[in-house]
DNA sequence: CGGCAGGCGGTTA
DNA sequence: TAACCGCCTGCC
């Protein structure tokens, strides 16, 4: 039975399954804007009311969440969908309190930043999605890398669905970019990325998905900050801390670590912060970001 | 117009 | 292995 019953307009003919909100209780340390507007997604919009409309792992939903009443609305197409996948997804069985906690007890700078960004959390994103989204962020701007994506989906992907009056279509399977041509990319506008997408593709089309850091690195576009993002977000590796500019210049400005030495950046974190370091990672950057005279 | 942005690959020493 | 440089593109 749905928490929460409110039918989608526009039923059409009763064939397709509808979608409806459902809602999910006692939920805590999570903020939509936050994690949407970290930077480790591409694909959600934000709505007038605050919630956020987006697609993953081959499915839509409209996201919101109650502060007050502790309650995340969820509208999709089942309560078996949210369960089976946006549940896991938005990672909402972790104990993000526990976790900030341990992160913020003895560093007053992590203090301020998950004050900051408290509700962040890190999505477990499809494999597949992470290695496109990483490799066309690089040397690139958010709305120019949101716009290369939806183009990239809209040309070659899959219809999802429509939802809300609008097509939304997944990211097109290795095999598929595989087949593609520098020129069929054009109207993308990835610039060099293009090229680095379809030795890409074609790697993981022969290869299989890679496992583990070195694989990654093996692909085409793909070094050590790409890689970083990869794991942290879409393998489940939250000991990640990829270094890209803005988190360089946190650590710079607040560790009072050397800005130009990434490597070295990644080695302190990867000490101080140990197993947590791809959550501190996140809250920094997020900080950084909307902070920018930190 | 040059500078630059959520880097990387390739070339040097 | 560290330091450079060029790179598509779009915005300032």
């Amino acid at each position: 039975m749905k928490d929460i019953d409110m039918p989608e307009s526009g039923g059409e003919s009763g064939e397709k399954m509808g979608y409806d909100c459902f809602a999910v209780k006692q939920i805590t340390d999570f903020d939509p804007r936050h994690t949407f507007e970290c930077g480790q997604c591409f694909r959600w919009y934000r709505e007038e009311d605050g919630s956020y409309t987006g697609t993953a792992l081959g499915k839509i939903a409209n996201i919101r969440y109650d502060g007050r009443e502790k309650i995340l609305f969820i509208c999709c197409r089942s309560r078996e969908e949210v369960d089976t996948v946006w549940k896991p997804y938005l990672d909402i069985g972790r104990d993000y309190g526990a976790l900030k906690k341990q992160l913020t007890e003895t560093d007053p700078v992590m203090r301020k930043a998950v004050d900051f960004g408290g509700g962040i959390h890190i999505l477990k994103q499809d494999l597949w999605e992470t290695i496109v989204s990483f490799l066309i962020s690089q040397n690139n701007h958010i709305p120019r890398i949101r716009g290369c994506i939806e183009k990239l989906a809209e040309l070659y992907g899959r219809l999802i669905d429509e939802y809300r009056g609008r097509q939304w279509y997944a990211l097109p399977e290795p095999h598929v970019l595989a087949q593609l041509t520098e020129e069929d990319l054009a109207p993308v506008r990835l610039g060099y990325r293009a090229k680095y997408l379809l030795a890409s593709a074609k790697m993981v089309a022969e290869q299989g998905l890679p496992e583990n850091d070195e694989q990654l690195q093996s692909l085409c576009g793909i070094g050590p900050k790409v890689a970083g993002c990869v794991r942290l977000f879409g393998m489940g590796r939250y000991d990640a801390f990829p270094v890209d500019v803005w988190v360089a210049r946190v650590m710079h400005r607040l560790y009072g670590l050397e800005e130009k030495d990434r490597s070295g950046i990644a080695r302190f974190a990867g000490e101080h912060f140990g197993e947590l370091s791809g959550f501190a990672q996140q809250y920094l950057f997020y900080y950084a970001r909307e902070n920018v005279k930190v």
